[in-house]
DNA sequence: CCTCTCGGTCGATGCGTTTCGACAGGCTCG
DNA sequence: CGAGCCTGTCGAAACGCATCGACCGAGAGG
């Protein structure tokens, strides 16, 4: 591999020239710039990231953490993940991926200088991975909100407003029985922020509006989701509004529905809270609160991006949740 | 930070007994051994990975490249993704994600120097990323199988005999009229490898057991499911096998049999060749062959490791297609 | 005409490791 | 009893880059 010396030669300059080059930090003449400009790609050359991580403590690496636990879905983290990694590059940045689900990972790379700064997904209210990761000597993004983000900026869907926004449209087409079909036990157990969140959102929606309100937790599978809507009939036979936030169990809970004899949305109204993609792949368009994966991972970004280049406080943004009315949800009869 | 300097001040050695106490690669006697392990730990040294990178030309880093195109299934990929990170973490590697879909990701990260191997995956037939990846310095791994695969590892599951075994099950219970429900079309098009091999798989063995076989695209998402199990009916209206090799039409496709009148398995059997999770997960347990993405993520990583270990030989490796039956196959009526 | 400033370039130094050659001392073997 | 050999340790030289101070020449300002 070629070093900067050899284009330092090859140009007829010293390297030092080269590197001003290389990073604009002290103005070039045009012609010299042109000539190592030219003998770079001549000799193809690209910097040492370790040498260059060595001389200027910066990395141009973040990493992410994406715990890959019991009961979280997949397919909405990807889209996290997909969301952090193209922002990330737009940055000049790549992305480290860490799944393990403690904090020795975050340690590792930290304390190594392996990164710039840290961005962790899948946070719970009380998750021991937060002082860790606030201790750092790297800034930090959570995606999610826990009890306690002293030192931390957060950004995430208002799934507290999720829930309220998905009570409130059922309640103002008529509906007074409503029910939440939400995450797995595992992720409600761990207190896994944006489930409370939902919860708590509709929770206190239905107690505002006056509806009644009943909440089960729904396991991933479509058995899950065939047990979870026969536990909503029982407790609450005359339910008419169902609001579902577990996109696997999706599929499972509409195709129970009628099986039940409950016909969308004339017997019973739909509202999703998932990505845009999934409430439109199913059987008929669902009216849902979009969670703008990619969005929230754009922005953990840019957090940290801004943190890593300056003196930006630590923020905590939440998202707006907006509802789109589809073919799912109408007055009941 | 502390250096190893540091350390070594701290326990009145020098700097290399230090780097020897660490890497193991000199005789250390176990008095000073104890310590500088000691003085590690008080100080909570640890090494800075530019610098190691840098004197030693090992990053302990290896590049996962993931691109997220049209049509893959984001829950399989990250199956695949979980099967690596794992993995690499027993060989005391990091995974650095890439997801652009172009080879400029691989050069920078290779040409930098930032890795010490790269895993590539969803290969087409003549994907324009492989001859680049065989042209670095690193040695590469492909999940996947192009035409040509010179100078470069392979890793996946046989899925023509995947095919085949799905073909030849359904001829052993007495089927004569079998249809494939294929990958989207966009996959189909770019020739990525498995859907090719899966076709060729199922096609060759419909012929040499002189079934009927046709083959319909789907789309992932519930109306392509519909679509393409409407294609497959009017094509051949008195088929009663199928195999879907599409996780996320599948649900659909098992709706939309119901909803044609067709029940699983007196009228149609249904074999899904996809992750047992999804198999099971669905509203009768499917007789599915397994793709073990797991199993195929640690095998990548382990041909890698073996590759950046010693002299290793490039070689491709096919995990065996085994099929599980289940509930959703049965003899024609 | 002299000094000041500024654009443009160079050398030297430091970043934190690994690793190679060297060396001291104790041991073995002939 | 001496040559040779381990064992355990050290010092120094890379590794490839960024960055700081210094320097030189040209133009500006007095």
């Amino acid at each position: 591999m070629a070093t900067i010396d050899d284009v330092a030669r090859a140009s007829g300059v010293s390297a030092s020239t080269v590197s001003y080059v290389l990073s604009g930090k002290r103005p070039i003449s045009a012609p010299t710039r042109l000539r190592v400009e030219r003998s770079i790609r001549k000799l193809g050359y690209r910097p040492h990231a370790g040498a260059r991580a060595l001389a200027s403590s910066q990395t141009n690496v973040l990493a992410l953490m994406a715990p890959l636990r019991a009961g979280v879905n997949v397919s909405v983290i990807m889209q996290f993940v997909a969301g952090v990694v193209t922002t990330a590059r737009k940055f000049d940045f790549d992305v480290l991926l860490l799944t393990q689900d403690d904090a020795t990972g975050l340690e590792r790379v930290s304390d190594g200088s392996m990164v710039d700064a840290l961005i962790m997904m899948d946070i719970e209210a009380d998750d021991p991975r937060v002082p860790v990761l606030a201790g750092l000597r790297q800034p930090g993004v959570l995606i999610g909100l826990p009890r306690d983000s002293v030192g931390l900026s957060c950004v995430d869907l208002d799934f507290d407003a999720a829930g309220r926004t998905a009570v409130r449209h059922l309640a103002q087409l008529g509906h007074r029985q409503v029910a939440l079909v939400g995450s797995p036990r595992a992720v409600i157990e761990r207190h896994t922020s944006y489930a409370d969140r939902m919860l708590r959102g509709f929770t206190e929606q239905t107690a505002e509006l006056g509806l009644e309100g009943v909440y089960e937790p729904c396991e991933s599978s479509h058995a899950g989701a065939v047990a979870a809507v026969d536990r909503v009939l029982a407790r609450m036979p005359g339910v008419t509004g169902l609001v579902v936030h577990n996109e696997v169990a999706l599929p499972g809970v509409i195709a129970t529905l009628r099986e039940r004899g409950r016909s969308i949305p004339e017997d019973v109204s739909v509202v999703a809270v998932c990505p845009q993609d999934i409430a439109l792949g199913q059987p008929l368009p669902l009216t849902s609160v979009d969670i703008p994966a990619d969005a929230i991972g754009r922005v953990a970004v840019e957090m940290a991006m801004a943190r890593v280049a300056g003196e930006q406080p630590t923020e905590t943004r939440l998202l707006a949740a907006v509802l789109t009315e589809r073919l799912s949800t109408a007055p009941p009869r």
